[in-house]
DNA sequence: ATGAAAGCGCTAACAG
DNA sequence: CTGTTAGCGCTTTCAT
C-alpha cells in the first residue's frame, strides 16, 4: 500500500497536487495530471481510507443491528439495506444482538467511536431504547427498521408497514374466506409491532361481529418453538380453530409442524395464514399464504433515509425532520388457505 | 464526541498521560489517574477508533464476503463469526457479492484501503481467485470458508469439513438402510465442494457393488429452484430412484417440495437426505434427515483463524503457515429417511 | 496551476 | 512519573 506522498515523489508533485487529481478539485494542469495518474496506476495506489475519514470527518461506514441475521427476515432486510449502501459506496458493519440490550447498547457505544455515519436498527424486543433515541439527540442519523414504539414517531425516522392495518386485512380475508374460529400466533407483547397486529386481528373479529375468544390467541412463551406446543393445545380445544393466523412467517413453520403432527391437513382442516413472505415460505408444504412485508425494500429504504440524513446534515449541520416510511403490504395467496 | 486534548486540558495534564491511563501502558501516578478517569467519566469520552487506527496501522475490523446472507447457510456462518469477532473486539464489515466475481473482486480492493485486518471469505463460485489468493500474497490474513479450490490447501487458511468423505457416509447410510435406486441432487460444478460430495457419491455406489446411473443425477440449471423440474423428471423415470441425496439443505427443500406436489410419500415413497442441517431442516415436513455441517462453529473458526493470523502478523511481521481446518459432520437422521 | 504547511485525534519514543 | 514532539496519510487554506 504506497502512501501519497510516493506517488507524489515518483511523479515529481506535491502530494497536493495528487489529492487534486485524485478527488478532481479545482483544475490541474493536464500533463502533470495525466503523469500523476500514470503513476497511481503503476502503484495500484489506493488512498488510504481511514486517513481519509479521519481527516473529513467521515467514514463511509454505516452500522446494521439486527437481533440475530440468522432469523430470514432480518437477512432479507439486510441484504436490501447492503446492496443500496454499497451503491452509494458505503461500507456496512453488522451487529448480531441477541435480543440483548446490553450488547446492542455496548456496540452502539463502541461504533460511535469508529465515527459510524449512520446507524439502522431493528431493536431488541427487550430494552428501553432511551440509548437509541440518544443516538439521534446526540446527531446521529438513526433508522429503526421494522421494530420501533408509538412514541418513536415523529422523533425518529422509521421504516415499517401499517401492522394494524395488515393484520386486520389479514384475518379479515381469513373472515371473508368463510372462517369463524381464527387463532393467532401472537408475537411478544413487548413489541409494539405485535401488539397492533394484535389489535388489528381483534378489531377484523369485532367488525365482523365474531366474539373474541382468548383461548385462541396463543402466546409466546420462549421461542418460537413454544407455538408447537401451543399449537396442540389450542387444536385440542372443544371448538377447535378452523383458521391460525401466524404473526410471522417462522411462528407459521412451528404451527404448520405441530399441525401435521397432529394428522391435520391444511387447508382442508384448518386453514394456516402467515406474515412476512419469507423466501422459504413459498417451499413449505404446501406453500404458505402470508401477508407479504416487502422486507427487501425496507432494508434499502433504511439504507436511503440513512443516506439522506447523512447528506442532509453534512450541508445544514443538523438532522432533517424524522419521517417515518409506512410501506404497503401485500397479501400473498398460496395454498395454505382456502 | 471530546477529544483527548479536551480530557487532557480539564484534568491539567498533558495528552499522553490521559493516552497512558487509557491504555493501561507504564505507570502513571494514582491521583492524576483518578483525576483523568474523573473527567473521562463526566464527558463520556471515548477515544477516537479512527485516529487511533490510523496511528497504530490497525483497525480492529475484519470483513466477511458471502454469495448471499439470504442463503441460511451463510446466515449461521455469519453469526459465528460475528460472534467470536465481536468478543475480541473486532467489528465485522459484511459484503453481499451474489455470486459476482466483479463485486467480490471491487469489494476487496476497497476494503483494503480500510486497513481491514483480515477476509474471511465463500467465493463466488464462477469466478477464477487469483486475486484472494494475491489477497494474502500482499499479506492480508484470509480465510476461506465452506468454498475453496484443491490447489488452495495449503496455500490459503481454509475452514471446511471432508465433502468427499461426508457425501461417502451419507450414501453410505442410505444403502445401508436398504436403497438402491439413490439419485443425487448435485450442485454447481464450479464449485470444488460439490465436486467433492459428487465423487463421494460415485464412489459409496461403487463400492457397495451399486452401478452408476447418470439419469439419477439431477443438475443445477438455473438457481435452486431448478430441482423441482429435475425432481419430477427423475421421478418419471421407468425405474425412479428409492431416495434422493441433495447435497444442500436448500435443493432438499425444494426436492421435498417437488415431491410432494408429486404426490409421493416421503420417506414411505422415496427418502430424502439433506446436506447441511440448516435451522428450518428440523420444521419441514417431514423434518429432513441431514448430513449436518457445523456451520456456526465454522464461522467461529474462521474468526479465530483470522485473529491467530492476525496476532502472529502483528508479532512476526509475516503470516504464518496456512491451515486447513478440517471440521466433523454429523449424520443427523430425523424422518425424511427410512 | 502548484507547493508549503497546518491539522484531523491519537500513540510512542525521548527527554526531563 | 510526566510533558514535548514527531508523525500515521490525507485534505485544504494560503501563498506563490
Amino acid at each position: 500500500m504506497a502512501s501519497m506522498k510516493e506517488v507524489a515523489d515518483a511523479a515529481g508533485v506535491s502530494v497536493s497536487t495528487v489529492s487534486r487529481v485524485l478527488n478532481g478539485k479545482s483544475c490541474v494542469n493536464s500533463a502533470t495530471r495525466q503523469r500523476v495518474l500514470e503513476v497511481v496506476e503503476q502503484t495500484k495506489f489506493h488512498p488510504n481510507v481511514l486517513a481519509k475519514s479521519l481527516k473529513l470527518g467521515r467514514s463511509h461506514t454505516i452500522c446494521l443491528l439486527v437481533p440475530s441475521i440468522e432469523n430470514q427476515i432480518f437477512a432479507h432486510i439486510t441484504r436490501g439495506l447492503e446492496d443500496t449502501a454499497r451503491k452509494s459506496g458505503f461500507a456496512v458493519v453488522l451487529c448480531n444482538t441477541d435480543e440483548d440490550a446490553m450488547v446492542e447498547r455496548a456496540y452502539i457505544d463502541k461504533m460511535k467511536t469508529y465515527w459510524i455515519e449512520g446507524f439502522a436498527i431493528c431493536p431488541t424486543a427487550g430494552g428501553n431504547e432511551d440509548y437509541i433515541r440518544d443516538l439521534r439527540a446526540s446527531g446521529f442519523p438513526t433508522a429503526l427498521v421494522c421494530r420501533y414504539s408509538q412514541e418513536d414517531v415523529g422523533a425518529m425516522d422509521i421504516v415499517s408497514v401499517d401492522n394494524y392495518q395488515a393484520a386486520y386485512d389479514g384475518t379479515k380475508y381469513l373472515i371473508r374466506t368463510g372462517h369463524r374460529r381464527i387463532a393467532l400466533a401472537a408475537g411478544r407483547e413487548e413489541l409494539f409491532l405485535y401488539r397492533e397486529r394484535y389489535r388489528g386481528y381483534c378489531a377484523a373479529l369485532a367488525d365482523a361481529g365474531i366474539p373474541y375468544d382468548d383461548e385462541l390467541v396463543m402466546r409466546e412463551v420462549s421461542g418460537t418453538d413454544s407455538f408447537y406446543q401451543a399449537t396442540r393445545q389450542v387444536m385440542s380445544l372443544p371448538e377447535p380453530p378452523d383458521a391460525i393466523f401466524a404473526t410471522s412467517d417462522p411462528k407459521a413453520f412451528v404451527v404448520m409442524h405441530a399441525l401435521h403432527d397432529l394428522g391435520k391437513r391444511i387447508p382442508q382442516d384448518v386453514s394456516l395464514l402467515g406474515f412476512d413472505n419469507v423466501a422459504l415460505s413459498s417451499n413449505m408444504e404446501p406453500p404458505l399464504s402470508t401477508v407479504g412485508q416487502p422486507l427487501y425494500e425496507m432494508g434499502c429504504a433504511a439504507a436511503k433515509t440513512l443516506l439522506r440524513q447523512i447528506d442532509y446534515k453534512n450541508k445544514n449541520g443538523v438532522l432533517p425532520p424524522a419521517i417515518h416510511h409506512v410501506m404497503g403490504v401485500d397479501l400473498i395467496i398460496r395454498r395454505s388457505t382456502n
